[in-house]
DNA sequence: TTCAGACGGATTGTCGGACGATAGCGCCTT
DNA sequence: AAGGCGCTATCGTCCGACAATCCGTCTGAA
């Protein structure tokens, strides 16, 4: 018996020996891709499978074309992106709030709690930055969830973990629309929310990880009860807008 | 002052098109993709701008083409594709092992304590399954690790929460490759997991959450340990390989 | 009647080539 | 040296073609 050989389109097979070279550094990142002509004589094939690999390197963030630029650079896929691919995948699956806001309120806390003990004092400095930006900038709505926003990246970003960082970013934005609703329709939302920033803030510059965790916790359960107060529905599907980027 | 207005190519609004139509289930999950050349005339483009389009969703996984097939229908990215996506991601970040230890040994636990309060029967069969194949059949590392895997996502599952589930997977595919050279060289691993999945299993029956969380984080722990044991540096880079699919 | 195999049309994969638009670069001027 | 100009390379899109093969249908035999 012979298992089922797959034979992939010549678009495929090249996406992958591309994507290989980038995965091992033969082509390094901000590395001008070679052009779609040369690419079709190296590899020998037609203009059009080139770009239909590409496309495909393309829309996985591999390869970027950067603003009013022509050529395609080697890139990776950057938070942004993975977000987008996560963010629109949970929605397909239709999850909802409730599922995000656990996951936040599983990783956020755990976060802090790590940061306390590895946190710089330049990560301190970013998180003031985004804590003073929220309490003096925070009366436009969408002004305040980019700070909001900002501060939860600071403060996950000193745990010095880059998974958590990355885990981080699609529930952001997942969250964002229901977030931007809720801090619009509770008056105290504001308030609260610079209250447990600062405790927050001042638990990482303590290095005290229990309190840490625990503040960044009652930060998150207190939008749960934001939530309520908006009268937001916890087990509503998550919004998803595509993203053009 | 004008904003510099962004002139998107032909492919993209295409593939952003068809994007739309499929997140708000105008296309629904399994229908079959119009034809090229149909689509071809509808949007009123050629056909080979409309590959580059459906290369595009091809590759996120939004359409899929079922083995031996001709026709591309309408999909969701399954744990499988987002885990390979974010992989490439954070592999390219040149994260560490540890750092991916540290992700799962924080969502696992959480996602243990969680799941003992709402886990069903048929949650626990699952990982009982997993759990017995694990014992009768470890012999070859391989199929252990595949044990192992399914053990995780079993117990996963029970929290009742897809983000935790689409989190974990790329977190597991992650520490597959170090997972397997731990088991392959410390002997007394095998007893170790055994116990460890059994007293997760136990303390999910009586629903006890904080049990549950303990016991899932020794596991992990102890995965930490058989790390030293084989002499696996957690300060490597997380290994990848570009899955075919 | 049912099922295997033959047949033809439809659809995809890949190719050759063309052409306008414009980004990038060197040259020339001031 | 800085700035403007024009050329060329490169991309985006299109036209059309053809082989491979999947799919539905039709036919003949059991």
């Amino acid at each position: 018996m012979f298992p089922p050989l797959r034979v992939e389109p010549t678009y495929r097979k090249l996406s992958l020996a591309i994507e290989t070279r980038i995965l091992e550094r033969t082509l390094r990142d901000g590395e001008p891709l070679p052009t779609e002509a040369e690419l079709s004589t190296q590899f020998g094939v037609h203009r059009s499978t080139v770009r239909e690999a590409l496309r495909e390197l393309e829309s996985v963030g591999l390869v970027t074309r950067r603003r009013g630029t022509k050529r395609l650079v080697v890139t990776r896929p950057g938070a942004a992106r993975i977000a987008d691919t996560v963010g629109r995948a949970l929605s397909l699956e239709d999850v909802t709030v409730l599922e995000v806001w656990e996951s936040l309120h599983l990783v956020a806390p755990a976060a802090a709690a790590n940061g306390a003990r590895r946190r710089t004092a330049a990560d301190l400095a970013a998180i003031e930055a985004a804590y003073q930006r929220f309490t003096e900038d925070s009366a436009d709505t969408t002004r305040a969830l980019v700070h909001m926003l900002a501060f939860f990246r600071a403060v996950t970003r000193t745990s010095g973990n880059r998974v958590l960082m990355l885990t981080l970013e699609p529930l952001l934005k997942l969250m964002e629309p229901t977030l931007a609703q809720m801090v619009a329709g509770v008056p105290q939302a504001r308030t609260r929310i610079t209250t447990a920033q600062r405790r927050i803030l001042e638990a990482l510059t303590a290095r005290d990880s229990e309190a840490a965790r625990t503040w960044m916790s009652r930060y998150l359960r207190d939008f749960r009860r934001g939530y309520e107060l908006a009268n937001i529905s916890l087990d509503q599907r998550v919004a998803w807008r595509s993203s053009t980027r």
